[in-house]
DNA sequence: ACCTGAACACCGTTCAAGT
DNA sequence: ACCTGAACACCGTTCAAGT
């Protein structure tokens, strides 16, 4: 073992603060945290990290590899922490939800994830919920139009939460905020912006998580209803017993002409 | 009438081509059309115009303003041009689809729904799904959550699909993009994303206004979905006869307290 | 009221030069 | 191989000065 960890040995010799990727990437996440969507600068990267903007660069190709290993870092370890072993419905709220809360504790991701389609993080998240689709009785030919159906809901709401993160500061300003809108809501003409004026008061006192989770649920719910494909099938939300089981690989990759 | 006119044979007096909020949201979107997203800039705009930046921000505040007023001008028109006295399913489509290719057409567009929230825009947006849902059957207290579900969908394609055109040149390059993804997508390690694996030949060949459609259907389908409020009502999809009629604004605002 | 154009305070990216 | 720091080519925004 002393001979096989050389290489490493060697690495630990050097300043123990020694530029990598992962510090760069660690320390733009804390960056984009603490001063927001704009913080982010190879400038004040450089000097937090005590460095030139050039020694980041060599690393990092440009902004836009940084950001996507930002956003990528946050969302594995987000979608990682999944509870499994649970129904595909419930795996598909939870991993929805856990993006939510993810986008929640960093706004700038949700900015990022709707920017750049088929990003890492993206993937990751079209993964998680296109794999329960198939234990959900949703037929083969269906599956991808679905997964895409979930995967835009999750990104149009990423970019519009963010967006909203990004207008107010937090928490205690969003009931102001909300309040605001409402009230620039009701003031619409009743006969141009009917359906708005109509739902100016459940805007101001809604919870945006409880909507997006309400959201997932539509979708879930279109997905086994009769009319669309594969629905009407006797296959509720929830799958009948002994179907919860996520089926292994080899199951899910049958080809299916 | 002589008289009334004065001040608009005023400004007709002046040069033809007085700089008008007008003018400059018109040449906003020329200049986005024709150079893609990047291509507007205040400089830019002003060479066009044949005038100082200075001029352009005495009528146009910010950046944020212009690309906001330039977003609506496209929507607004695309929305209106959409068949009225169709069924209410009919009308979500073709506000769905209009929108969709509103984007199609100047992919900046997309970027910009999907980058601030509640701008003029997605209010029109909004409204035109959310005027449907009484009609469709979703009862009061659903409607908000149902046209929020609709709306995220949308403005989660418009963010992917104009990332996507901003990648690719258009048309023809997108067998190639899709081919390149695919043939990416196919080679990910089947254990780790079984899913993407699996679906990577349907991403190759599929058409991105068909699947946006699908999306549209799958969560009108959940509207009227058994287990989703105000589904299992014997109401399909399309609402009984009799029912069609868009109701007038005094009484889709009865308080439904 | 409307327009001008210089000045300001930034950006991301590149790159010759060092160690 | 890795890092430095000056230089480049831009931005949006501001603002005193004109007409």
């Amino acid at each position: 073992m002393a001979k096989t960890t050389r290489s490493s040995e060697r690495s630990s010799q050097r300043r123990v603060d020694a530029l990598t990727r992962e510090r760069i990437v660690e320390a733009a996440i804390d960056l984009l945290d603490s001063q927001g969507e704009g913080g982010l600068t190879f400038r004040a990267l450089a000097a937090r990290l005590e460095t030139g903007h050039g020694a980041i660069q060599w690393h990092i190709a440009n902004k836009n590899e940084l950001l996507q290993a930002a956003a990528d870092a946050v969302i594995s370890s987000a979608v990682t922490g999944v509870a499994d072993g649970v129904t595909p419905p419930e795996r598909i709220r939870g991993i929805a939800l856990a993006v939510f809360d993810a986008i929640d504790a960093h706004p700038w991701v949700g900015t990022e994830l709707s920017r750049e389609p088929w990003q890492p993080a993206v993937l990751r998240i079209f993964e998680g919920v296109g794999g329960q689709l198939h234990a959900l009785g949703v037929p083969q030919g269906a599956r991808f139009d679905a997964a895409s159906t979930l995967l835009n809901f999750i990104l149009g709401l990423a970019g519009q939460y963010a967006a909203g993160a990004r207008l107010i500061g937090h928490a205690t300003d969003r009931q102001a905020f909300l309040a605001d809108l409402a009230a620039r809501w009701s003031d619409l003409d009743p006969a141009r912006y009917p359906f708005a004026h109509q739902v100016a008061p459940q805007l101001r006192d809604h919870d945006d998580r409880e909507q997006f989770l309400a959201g997932v649920d539509l979708i879930l719910a279109g997905m086994t209803a009769p009319g669309y494909p594969g629905g009407g099938v006797p296959c509720p939300i929830r799958p009948a017993e002994g179907t919860t089981k996520t089926p292994d690989a080899s199951a899910v990759n049958t080809p299916s002409a």
